[in-house]
Formats: C-alpha cells, sequence, structure tokens
RNA sequence: CGGGGUGUAGCUCAGCCUGGUAGAGCACCUGGUUUGGGGCCAGGAGGCCGCCGGUUCAAAUCCGGCCACCCCGACCA
C-alpha cells in the first residue's frame, strides 16, 4: 500500500479531547475518527486491525466447537418484553418504530434472539451442546460514552451462546471459553486476567470479567497476591473482623456534639477511631428511603446494595429527596426511625456499643447496640472492599488495581430459557428448559486495548499478528532517481514474495516521514536513503527497538522474513 | 441524570475582560530549495466565530435560552 494512496491523515498536534494514549494514538494516527459521542469512523488501517481481530476472535471460537451465525440488529419490542429486559436495559435501549409504528430496538446484546432462534429448532438433548457466536455491531446509548474507542455507544461485539443439557455440561462450556478468551487475549498482545464479577441485567449466577490492568481503566478490582483472589470491586468480599465483640453492652447515652455532620469530625470530636463509629447513608432504590447501616471505616457498595435490596434502580439521595424522607443528615440513624428501609451491613450486629446519630442535630448517641437498639429489616454485606482490606480467603491484604472490561463470560441458566420457552427433551422424554451461558468480547475496546498495551511516546507498536502491514518502507529523498528506483523495486519484490509493506512514497521531509513511521507502527521499518544506498543496503530497524541495522539489498527479504 | 469544562479555518489555539477590518502555527494548493527525526523561501485557497433570540448605530466579543463535545460520578463489551 502506497502511503501516499493510504485515506486517512496523520496529524501533527494530538486531538484535544483525547485523554488516553489509545484515543489520542488511533485519531492522531488518522485511524479513527469520531461522528458523534461514542460513535466512530475506522479508517483502513484501523479497519484492517479490526479484521484481524475478529479472524483471532474466530479462530478460537471455531477451535472450541462453536459455529458462526448472523443476528438481526432489529429486534421487535415484544422479544424484549418477553423477557422483561425492555425494563431491566431500558436505559441503554435505542427505540425505533417502521412506517405502521411497530416498535424496534436495536440490539444491544442477543439473548432473546438466540433464545428465540433455539426455540425454534432445537427439540432433542441430542443437539446438545450448541455453542452459536456472532461479531456484530451492538447499540447502547450509554449514559457516558469515554476515552475513545473504550465505551462506545456503537460497538462491535463477539457475543457467543452456549446451551447445554444440565449444569455440568455449563460448568464445561465456560471452562472452555475461558480458555479461549485467555487465548484470544494472548494473540492479541493483551495481559488479561479474569477476575469474578457482577451479573447485573444479565441474569444468571458464575461470571468472570476479562480485565487489562492499566490506570486508565474504568474498572477497580482487587487482586490477593498471596492466594490469587481476583475480582471487581462491584463484588469484591474480604474478611471482617469486629474490633470490640465481647465487650458487654453499655447504657445508651445521648452526647452534645455541635457542628460534628461528617465520621472523620465525630471520630475527632470524640477521640476515637471511625471504626466505632455507625455511619447512617442514604438511598432512594425504586422510588424508596433507604437508610443503610454501615461502620464508619467502609464504604458502601452499591452493587452489593442493590442485590440485597432486589431493586432494579438505586441511587444516592438527593438533597431534597433527604428532605422529603425527614432524615437529619450528619445526625441519622437507624434508631427510632421509621418510614425508611433499613439496611445493615453484616459487620454491625457483631460491634458493640457504637457512636451513631441521635436524629437529632447536633447530637450523636454513645454506646448504641444492633438488636437492643434497633434492628434492620436487611442484614448483608454491603461493604465495598479497599485496597488494603485482608483477602476473603487467606487474610492478606487485597491490593487495588484499576482495569478495562475486555470481555465477560455468565453462568446464565435458565434465566431466557424458562421465560421465552427455550425447552428441549431429554433422555427420559422429559421437557427441560435449556441450560445457558454468554460469552461477550468488546471487538473495538480490544484494539484500543492492544494500543493501550502497546505502544511509547512516539507512536503505536502493533503486535506482529495483528499489524496492518508486516513492514513500513520508507524512501528518503525520493525525489533522487536512483532512491525512487530503488525502493520501487524493493516495494515489488516485498509484493511478490507476499509481503505487503506500507509503503512511504511521499515527497516528504526524512522528519515527517520517520516520525509518521513511529507513529503508525508497523513492527518492521525498512529505509531507503542515499546514506544506505551508498552501501547497497537498506536500514532494518524493529518498531519495538532502537537498534537498526544495514542489509544488503539483495538480501533485504531474506532479512524481513527472519526478523 | 448530578457536578465541572470547552465550542473561532481540516487540526492545535489566540482574539472576547474594554463591542467597530477575523488572526497565528500546522495541514492543503503553486513554484523553488533541502534530504536521517515534523527543514527553509515566495505566492495562494480556505470561516453562518455551535444554534436561536435579545441589547446596541454596530456583537466572535455583552445578556438569555438551547445544542454539541470533553472530563468526574451513578451503568456496561
Amino acid at each position: 500500500m502506497r502511503l501516499s494512496q493510504l485515506f486517512g491523515k496523520t496529524q501533527r498536534q494530538p486531538p484535544a479531547e483525547a485523554e488516553t494514549a489509545s484515543h489520542r494514538l488511533l485519531v492522531q494516527a488518522g485511524m479513527v475518527a469520531q461522528l458523534a459521542a461514542g460513535i466512530y469512523s475506522y479508517l483502513p488501517l484501523a479497519w484492517k486491525v479490526l479484521r484481524k481481530i475478529e479472524e483471532i476472535v474466530r479462530q478460537e471460537m471455531d477451535a472450541a466447537g462453536a459455529q458462526e451465525v448472523h443476528l438481526p440488529s432489529l429486534h421487535p419490542l415484544e422479544i424484549w418484553q418477553a423477557s422483561g429486559r425492555h425494563q431491566t436495559m431500558k436505559d441503554v435501549l435505542f427505540h425505533l418504530q417502521d412506517k405502521r409504528g411497530r416498535e424496534f430496538v436495536l440490539g444491544p446484546t442477543h439473548e432473546e434472539v438466540i433464545t428465540d432462534l433455539f426455540r425454534r429448532y432445537v427439540r432433542s438433548y441430542r443437539d446438545l451442546p450448541l455453542m452459536l457466536y456472532q461479531i456484530q455491531t451492538k447499540y447502547r446509548d450509554e449514559p457516558r460514552p469515554r476515552a475513545g474507542l473504550i465505551r462506545l455507544r456503537e460497538f462491535i461485539m463477539k457475543d457467543l451462546y452456549s446451551f447445554d443439557a444440565d449444569w455440568e455440561g455449563l460448568d464445561r462450556s465456560y471452562t472452555t471459553m475461558v480458555h479461549a478468551y485467555e487465548n484470544v487475549f494472548r494473540r492479541c498482545g493483551v495481559p488479561a486476567v479474569a477476575v469474578l464479577a457482577d451479573a447485573g441485567a444479565m441474569g444468571g449466577k458464575d461470571t468472570h470479567e476479562f480485565m487489562f490492568l492499566t490506570e486508565v481503566g474504568e474498572d477497580s478490582c482487587l487482586f490477593c497476591q498471596a492466594c490469587g483472589y481476583a475480582a471487581n470491586a462491584e463484588v469484591a468480599l474480604f474478611r471482617k473482623t469486629p474490633t470490640h465483640a465481647d465487650e458487654p453492652p453499655l447504657p445508651l447515652e445521648e452526647v452534645a456534639t455541635p457542628g460534628v455532620t461528617t465520621i472523620p469530625q465525630l471520630a475527632q470530636f470524640l477521640g476515637i477511631p471511625t471504626s466505632r463509629t455507625c455511619k447512617a447513608v442514604f438511598y432512594m432504590a425504586d422510588g424508596r428511603p433507604v437508610l443503610v447501616a454501615i461502620r464508619g471505616d467502609m464504604e458502601v457498595n452499591e452493587t452489593k446494595l442493590k442485590r440485597a435490596l432486589r431493586a432494579l434502580d438505586i441511587h444516592y439521595m438527593s438533597e431534597e429527596e433527604v428532605l422529603r424522607a425527614g432524615f437529619v443528615a450528619g445526625s441519622a440513624s437507624a434508631v427510632g426511625l421509621q418510614g425508611a428501609t433499613i439496611v445493615a451491613d453484616d459487620l454491625i450486629p457483631q460491634e458493640r456499643n457504637l457512636v451513631a446519630g441521635a436524629n437529632r442535630p447536633d447530637y450523636h448517641l454513645l454506646n448504641v447496640n444492633y438488636g437492643r437498639d434497633w434492628e434492620a429489616q436487611i442484614v448483608a454485606d454491603i461493604a465495598l472492599a479497599a485496597h488494603g482490606h485482608p483477602c476473603p480467603q487467606c487474610g492478606e491484604p487485597l491490593q487495588l488495581k484499576r482495569g478495562i472490561e475486555l470481555g465477560q463470560v455468565f453462568k446464565l441458566g435458565t434465566f431466557y430459557s424458562e421465560k421465552m420457552g427455550a425447552t428441549f427433551l431429554d433422555r427420559q422424554g422429559q421437557m427441560r428448559p435449556a441450560i445457558m451461558g454468554c460469552y461477550g468480547i468488546g471487538i473495538d475496546r480490544l484494539l484500543a486495548a492492544v494500543v493501550e498495551a502497546n505502544h511509547d511516546q512516539d507512536g503505536i507498536i502493533w503486535p506482529r499478528e495483528l499489524a496492518p502491514y508486516p513492514v513500513h518502507l520508507v524512501a528518503i529523498a525520493i525525489d533522487k532517481e536512483e532512491i525512487r528506483q530503488t525502493s520501487e523495486e524493493l516495494y515489488c519484490r516485498l509484493m511478490a514474495h507476499g509481503i505487503e509493506p506500507l509503503y512511504d512514497d511521499r515527497e516528504e521531509s526524512p522528519g515527517v516521514k520517520l516520525k509518521d513511521a513511529d507513529l503508525l507502527g508497523m513492527p518492521l521499518r525498512l529505509t531507503i536513503s542515499p546514506r544506505t544506498l551508498q552501501q547497497g543496503a537498506v536500514e532494518l530497524k524493529p518498531r519495538s527497538s532502537p537498534q537498526a541495522r544495514h542489509v544488503p539489498l539483495e538480501e533485504a527479504i531474506k532479512a524481513v522474513t527472519e526478523a
């Protein structure tokens, strides 16, 4: 490919809006272009890489025994009503109508469509297990698109669905997919780790996310170096031990705490650690007020809270909602509280003599004891694991790291098959719902991660298997006839050997060409210049190393093949 | 949806406070020169100053509303 003909132009200035390396480099290299928030065009170079990523994914999915299909993006609304997800996913669904007013949604994922397909064709356990997948554009009206290709509203996803006759079968399919995913990410040059995750609106039980650990990631995960425990912060457990479990309960006592409205102030005012306090946090859960009681040194994990409440939607109370609920912000507690659901973290009942709000301004209560002074409707683990908390398995301190979620695998079970009647007859002639799993990879997000994982200050460094072209051929001073002739010859010779280079045949200064070569990131660079030509040589340099060497022109093909 | 920020040439930005002729660098076109890290010279083309309204003799500039985009949070591949 001649660079002079290539559609897409490098820019000298990085784009102002880009804050992450992948966003900046892909835009600056002229590989992607934004159309609207979370909606991008892919130009030739990026599209080539995406196709290579897809090819790797196809190979691994096929090797795992899956078959590729292609499902529609236009989904009749009814199919979403059948699963109930027109409600649980309504915030991200794009809606549209046909001429007759029939309602459709743009597919954000395909459990409903695939389950429908299954129920039309599968009758017998003999057809199981079954794995179907597709690589397709998904549409989600994300509340906040972010960081170039990291979070898009229109994106390419590989989604695979497994159907098994029993739970052991699902476990096997799941394990098979986990291994396939490890292969995909390894081949793409992105180190990914599997962590325990939350199933969210997908339904189902076990689920893992594959994380690429990086500071620019939007997820937080906790890791134990001692025993290997790894979990998304949304679901991470940690070992909780009460500090004063053996203390006898002391009499409740009200104290004046003028001007004290926060836990740190309270602890300082009374000269106690924050772990001796019981904090009240206010939420609205599906429109109902909720008071959450948690030890003062911990934070609420909203994913856990949402699950404990079995709520569709929860959010932190606004000031207005606090007023309406009648909570005394700064001095609130569950003691004597009416008219709200009370949720207590499961550590609270084990503690003795905590300090909590008195539900009147400037007063707090000493020696508050669960069971004696108050009770909660729900007691559950709703605490957020943090850096340094003890591992739930071995007690060693957990490490907090940020990551980008590249893929997720779910054991869905019968969530969809029961709702939608996806059944089969087992060996005994019994009708049973299929046991399902689903497995997604964000293809364009993976592209972004590839760049995040493979770049330096000068540009992208494509891994071999993904590079748009294996070689970048730079002709310096190409307006000199002998340079042009030699470069053209080498270009043709490489092509004849099945190596298509990206050939910089532009009449540009050396600096421009070399900078662009670094930015565009082909794994090998061949440079022809008056200097190399004098020796009848061409310079060969890997993008990933500063080491360049001269090789005789006639050995160029061999050198490239062996490099 | 809450909080913060930005909208001026293809890109990066100045001009706005203090109203009066729309600018720079890069990119683009012509010609010349240079040739190993975005070189130099000359000439040229390119703008509903985000949109709508208001104030004013006069608005990129002041005021109001709206929209878009970016960042931080609640959601997800």
